[in-house]
DNA sequence: TTGTACGCGTTATCAC
DNA sequence: GTGATAACGCGTACAA
């Protein structure tokens, strides 16, 4: 059961570790063996099921065909889209994924990358960096790191990055909201601490001047709380929307946008006669809900393909510099508005 | 910019690299270096940042502090919960994952399992091997393979395993329905071509003799299919429901459930009053509709624990013969049921 | 055409 | 206490 090598190989047949090299994994040196030596090699190292060692190999300074991923512990429904999207395309291309969570700080998070780095992968996507508060710390540890793509645009420019434009999703909704008349949007959001939210804010207030009283925060900072934002929904329709006169709403998670559906319709509102609803992610529940659900696209799966092209044109080394991309969210339209 | 090694240490601090292996890295051996020595080679390696090459590292026998995932190209909601948990439990552990996708077929497989023993991992857990009709196969590719858990039994036994017991999970469910007075419980199901699904079926006729046409497939083949699904469900209602008189069903899926839910109330029925129903997964989102979701909890945290603690132990070798565990998904009851 | 020798970075075993 | 030296498995010049 002990791992069978080349040597091995190369005795088996009567031959030299080289020629087997040559036959099995060379390549690129004129390949000058003798067919039925060949052949012979071939066979015995199908026999004796023979696998290269890959740390070996990485070790002669070849790719390890090993990209790592950078998340947080807690992945978001965004993160896992992105996360099979990457996966998915690596796997096409023969390369692996290497994930290394962290622990909601920025010395676990360049701990990771160091520690990918240590397994040799031939580069990294971060899909966790968005730490507040500790920009120069990011920029200190990530700056200037060719090999490395960041997913949302980091606080510094010397980087690869994807730029999500969570502004521009919010805007869409919002348009499409005014377009069918309404006249007092809302917005129902999540704590506004992280990077992408706050995007989202900045989307709505550039079309809604007087956003300070539409704009309503789910602070939603442990994920087990949904029992107890789903028993606030009666408030927030009777406070926020009934309160505040809106005719529409933005909802920053589609599970809360279904939240308030059933809150609406307990109320005697119509959807989206009185008042119509947009999500946010659009998770399979937006086409089981009544109505079904308006819900915004992150296009997770651009987002991860622009972030593994980005990567793999870094490493493949076409040209230099720092490469950017932009994906701009779409509006899945629906019943619901 | 190229890595920094043992050998620039030994140099730069004016010893050899036993030295600074017995500082750095050592620890086994007793430690005789003078704490003066011991203190320059730390400083040398600090300034220049100095991290092992973890795969010179594994080439003499180390482990990698790896372990290996090989998951299906298409992750379903329990096979993501159980991705993060193992993660998660890895991360603290100090070991990284390593993903590998396969292309829905035995041979893809069988090749990324044997690229990751290449990778030289310390174990895999694998989480797509339900191959229906591929039985065989799957024998003897993966029999015998102790650093190896599977995720749900599989079909021989010369192997590590959790065996996740669906069948009791809808058994709870129905249990809890009868208990509560129903008298004629259905069940709307996935494709039963999938081991999950087929003992999901066996559970509920273990329990209603008269099954045959109490049971409905929702065949989801393609996951893009909900639009066409949501748009079935007031057929399912009128045909299934009404028409075999059901008082009560547990559905597969819970986003199914909500479409469910949504029907029945365009129909005029009440939930729990006229049919009960439970779904599966016990997603987010069962906190938010009207009424909230019944739903069975297959527990993919405790799976999660068990695969890794059961490859753990593998790993590190106590005692021999292969290991298994059982875990029982929970009934997480609201309103519907 | 085939074989030899060396380097990759680390660890382990001996001498000193 | 410290310094040579030999593995580990593979790739690749270069020599035969």
């Amino acid at each position: 059961m002990a791992n069978v090598t080349l040597i091995d190989i190369a005795r088996e047949a009567g031959v030299c570790k080289a020629t087997v090299v040559k036959v099995l994994s060379g390549g690129d040196t004129n390949i000058r063996v003798r067919p039925e030596t060949a052949e012979r090699i071939r066979a015995v190292a199908a026999r004796l099921q023979y696998r290269p060692n890959l740390n070996a190999r990485a070790l002669t300074g070849r790719s390890m065909h090993l990209i790592g991923l950078l998340v947080d512990s807690v992945l978001s429904y965004s993160n896992i889209q992105i996360l099979t999207t990457v996966e998915r395309l690596a796997a096409q291309h023969g390369y692996r994924v290497m994930i290394a969570e962290t622990h909601n700080d920025m010395a676990g998070l360049h701990e990771s990358y160091q520690i990918l780095l240590q397994h040799g992968v031939d580069g990294v996507i971060s899909l966790a960096h968005d730490y507040p508060g500790e920009e120069a710390t990011l920029q200190r540890c990530f700056a200037n790191q060719p090999h490395l793509v960041f997913a949302g645009r980091p606080s510094f420019d010397e980087c690869n990055y994807v730029d999500i434009r969570y502004d521009l999703g919010i805007r869409k909704a919002v348009e499409h909201l005014l377009a069918r008349g309404c006249r007092r949007p809302g917005m129902l959001m999540e704590n506004p601490i992280y990077g992408p939210v706050r995007l989202q804010e900045a989307g709505f207030r550039a079309l809604v001047p007087e956003a300070d009283s539409r704009i309503r925060v789910i602070d939603s900072a442990d994920p087990g709380d949904d029992e107890r934002h789903a028993a606030a929904m009666p408030a927030i329709v009777e406070e926020f929307i009934l309160g505040q006169q809106l005719d529409a709403v933005v909802v920053t998670t589609d599970v809360f946008a279904v939240g308030l559906l059933s809150a609406l319709a307990v109320r005697g509102l119509r959807v989206p006669g009185d008042v119509a609803v947009i999500g946010n992610n659009n998770e399979r529940v937006c086409n089981f809900s009544m109505p079904r659900l308006t819900s915004i696209d992150e296009n997770n799966v651009a987002v991860g393909t622009a972030l593994w092209e980005m990567l793999m044109e870094s490493v493949e080394g076409t040209g230099s510099g720092f490469r950017r991309r932009e994906v701009i969210p779409q509006l899945a339209i629906r019943e619901s508005a």
